[in-house]
Order: C-alpha cells, then structure tokens, then sequence
DNA sequence: ATTTTGACGACGT
DNA sequence: GACGTCGCCAAAA
C-alpha cells in the first residue's frame, strides 16, 4: 500500500516535502500531479487535511499570489503568518514578501 | 437528486 | 494589465 495513491493523499505528501523555509502553491502542486486546472482540489484537500494522522504543513502552501487566503483555517488569527515568519518568511496584510525567493515548485524540487 | 460554494488558476475580454 | 468568466471536482445544504 503506497502512500499517495489518491489526488488527495499526494497533496498531503507534497505538503509535507516543503523545505523549511519554503513556500508553494496550490496550482504548482496541482500541475504536478498532473491536474493544473484542479487547484481547487488541493485547496479542498488541506481543509481535510485536519483530518489526517500526520501533520500537513498547510501553512506553507498559498495560493499563487502569495496571499495566506487559507489563514483563517488555522487557529486564531495569525497563527499561520506566525509559522512562517518563523521559518524566515516575512508575511505582511496577510502577502508574503519575496514570494519567489521562497517559492518552492515541486516539479523543480523534487527529482 | 440538484444547487451552491469553495485554502485556485487559467484564459478571455 | 485589471476585471470577468469558466473549469475542476468534491462536500455540504
């Protein structure tokens, strides 16, 4: 049984291979699994990632702007700008700053 | 069962 | 290049 054999279960495995310090987004992950067009899915997929056993680290995943849009999934108010400050990231009205320094594409990333 | 919406993105105007 | 519309698929109402 691998791990990842639905859309969803890759979304998750994706997530979790961000570098520290890294960001990406919906649409990369999307286009990596081979539906560019279902950004939505792997937007659908972190809100039930709440679900899952093992911790995804939805925070570093924005949308393609660079916008935390998902912010108000997580806890309180600013717990994800929070997680990403931490690793480096400087979020500001909610954008990250130097959005394509940080990005990280898996279709580059990963080999 | 149908309709609406949603952590988005690409394309058209 | 800003704004509008469509597409994508799944879950909730």
């Amino acid at each position: 049984m691998k791990e990842a054999d639905n859309f969803f279960d890759k979304v998750y495995t994706i997530a979790r291979l961000i570098p520290f310090g890294s960001v990406t987004s919906y649409g990369a992950i999307a286009k990596y699994l081979g539906a560019a067009r279902s950004a939505r899915m792997v937007g659908w997929a972190m809100n039930n990632s709440h679900h899952q056993a093992k911790e995804v680290p939805a925070h570093r995943v924005v949308n393609r702007k660079g916008v935390l849009t998902g912010k108000h999934h997580f806890e309180g108010t600013s717990l994800m700008q929070q997680l990403l400050e931490n690793e480096g990231i400087i979020v500001i009205e909610n954008q990250i700053q130097d959005f394509e320094r940080v990005f990280w594409d898996p279709t580059e990333g990963l080999p």
